[in-house]
DNA sequence: CCTCATCTGTCCTAAACCGAAAATTTCCGA
DNA sequence: TCGGAAATTTTCGGTTTAGGACAGATGAGG
C-alpha cells in the first residue's frame, strides 16, 4: 500500500466525514504521521483537501470562490469602464443589468445617480442596490444558478419581456473581430438577446481581455448596440465598423 | 479537534441559528472560552462572522436595522417554530417561503433537507438557500422592497401562478381569536393569497406575540390552513374551531 | 546483480494551539 | 452616573503538530 493507494481513499474518508485527522489516518492505514502528513500535503497542493492543524477538512465553498476571483480579475479596469458606463446613464432612466462581474461593477457606480429604475437578473446586484435609498430596484424572477446568483431560465426571459427599457447594461465572455459578442452560456445568451429586444440603447461593457478569447455562443454583433466600454483600443478593423455601425466606442484609460 | 477543525461548524451553525454564543460553542465542542473567543477573533477577522458581546452574528451587510431589530425580536421562539416547521417539510418536496422573519428562520432550518426546490420572494431567504449545495432555489420577480428584502407587486404574482407548490409556509402581522390572518401591508396580502391557492397545504408560522396585536387587511382563515406553528397555546375557542376546520396546531415550547 | 527512483520511518526544531490566570473593558440595572 | 458582574484581552507555559533532513527499504528496468 503506497502514496498512489492511500490517497483516493482519505479522499474518500473526507467526503464522508467533512474531516480527516492525520492521527486517525495513521492508524487507519498503519503508517506513520510523517507519511500522512506527505498525503495530505500533496492533497492539499491539489486543492482536494484543505490542510488544517491536526489534520485536514473539505475546502470550503468552492463554487463561490470562482466568481470571487474572477471579480478580483481585472479590478481597476472594470472600475473604470463601470464609471464610464455611469456616465453615459443619465439619471431618471430606466435601465437593465444583466449577469456579470463588469455589470455588477455598474451597479456600485450607480449607487449615486438618482431615481433609477433598475431592473436586474444578478442577485449580487440586487444585493448592491439594496443600499440605494431612491429609485426603484426590479428583480426578474428565475432559477437561482449559485455559481454567480444568477436568475436564469424560462420565468427570467417571461418577466423581462413585461419592460421596455432605456438603456441595456450587458457583458459578455469574449468579442470577435467581426463585432460578434459571445458567451460561453447559451441560458445566458437567451437573457441577453431578449434585453437587447426590450431595450432602446444597448451598452456593452467588457474589459478588453475579452478580446484575448472565445466562446461558442454568439449575442449579438456590436452592430446593434449603441456603446462599447471598454480600457484599450478595439482592434482596426473593428474600430472602422463601429464608426459604420453608429457604435460608440469609449475607451477608459 | 483543534480550530481549524471548529471554524467551518461554527460557520455552519451560525448560519443556521443567525447567531452564536461563546459558552454554547464551548460546551459543543468542549472546549475553554477562551478557545471560542480565539476561533470568533478570526472568523470576524477574515468577515466572515461579526462579533458581539458574547458570541458572534451574521455579517450585517444589506438588510436595514428595523428589519434587523424585527429579526432578532423573539428570536429563540422564532427559532423553536421554525426547527417544528422543518420538521413537518419532507426532504423533496416543492415549498414556497414567503416573506418575513419567521419565514426565514424557516429557510435557514432547511439547509439541512434535501433536494428541496424552494421558491421565494424575499431576497433574504434567496440569499441563505443560496449556501445550500443540492436543490433549486428559485426567486420570483417582482420590485425589490428595500425595507424587508421582499420582492412584490404584479410580477411576483404572476411568477407564483407558474407554480404549484406541496408546501406554503406564510408569515402574517396578527392573528384573530376567530383564526383570522391578518398583515399591515395589502400588497403582500395579494401575493399571500395566490401563494395558498398555488398549494396543497398551507403552513403558518408565527410566535404567539401575533394574538395581541391587529392588523387592516385580511390574507384568510385558518381554517384553510393544514397547519400553525406557534410558541403558545392558542386560545380557547380558537383552539377548538382549528380542530373542527381539522387544522392542526404545533405549539413549541 | 546493480542502479536509480520513489516511498517510508525516525529525529529534530520551529510553529501552532490550548488552557489558566491576571488585567482591562463592556454591559446593565439601580 | 455609578458599581458590580460578565465578557474580553493579554500574557505565559506546557503540549501537540508541522515539516525539513537523512537514511533504509522496496521495486522496476537494464
Amino acid at each position: 500500500m503506497s502514496q498512489g493507494f492511500r490517497q483516493p481513499d482519505i479522499l474518500k474518508i473526507a467526503r464522508q466525514d467533512g474531516k480527516v485527522t492525520v492521527e486517525n489516518l495513521a492508524a487507519h492505514f498503519g503508517v506513520t504521521l510523517q507519511t500522512i502528513r506527505r498525503d495530505l500535503a500533496e492533497l492539499a497542493e491539489a486543492n482536494k483537501l484543505e490542510r488544517v492543524h491536526g489534520g485536514a477538512i473539505l475546502p470550503s465553498g468552492t463554487t463561490n470562490i470562482e466568481y470571487q476571483e474572477r471579480r478580483n480579475l481585472n479590478q481597476t479596469a472594470k472600475q473604470a469602464i463601470a464609471r464610464a458606463c455611469a456616465r453615459h446613464i443619465p439619471e431618471g432612466s430606466s435601465v437593465f443589468l444583466n449577469i456579470g462581474t463588469s455589470t455588477e461593477a455598474v451597479a456600485r457606480q450607480l449607487l449615486r445617480h438618482r431615481d433609477l429604475m433598475v431592473v436586474t437578473n444578478n442577485m449580487n446586484i440586487a444585493n448592491i442596490l439594496a443600499e440605494k435609498p431612491d429609485g426603484q430596484t426590479i428583480v426578474t424572477g428565475g432559477k437561482l444558478r449559485r455559481a454567480d446568483g444568477g436568475l436564469v431560465g424560462t420565468v427570467a426571459i417571461d418577466t423581462i419581456r413585461q419592460f421596455k427599457f432605456d438603456i441595456a447594461v450587458i457583458g459578455c465572455s469574449a468579442m470577435d473581430t467581426d463585432g460578434d459578442l459571445l458567451d460561453f452560456d447559451i441560458e445566458e445568451v437567451g437573457v441577453s438577446q431578449t434585453i437587447l429586444t426590450q431595450s432602446r440603447q444597448g451598452f456593452l461593457v467588457a474589459d478588453a481581455s475579452k478580446f484575448n478569447r472565445t466562446a461558442p455562443a454568439r449575442i449579438a454583433s456590436m452592430k446593434s448596440l449603441s456603446a462599447v466600454f471598454t480600457d484599450a483600443p478595439v482592434p482596426g478593423g473593428l474600430a472602422r465598423l463601429c464608426q459604420e455601425w453608429n457604435t460608440d466606442v469609449i475607451v477608459t484609460t
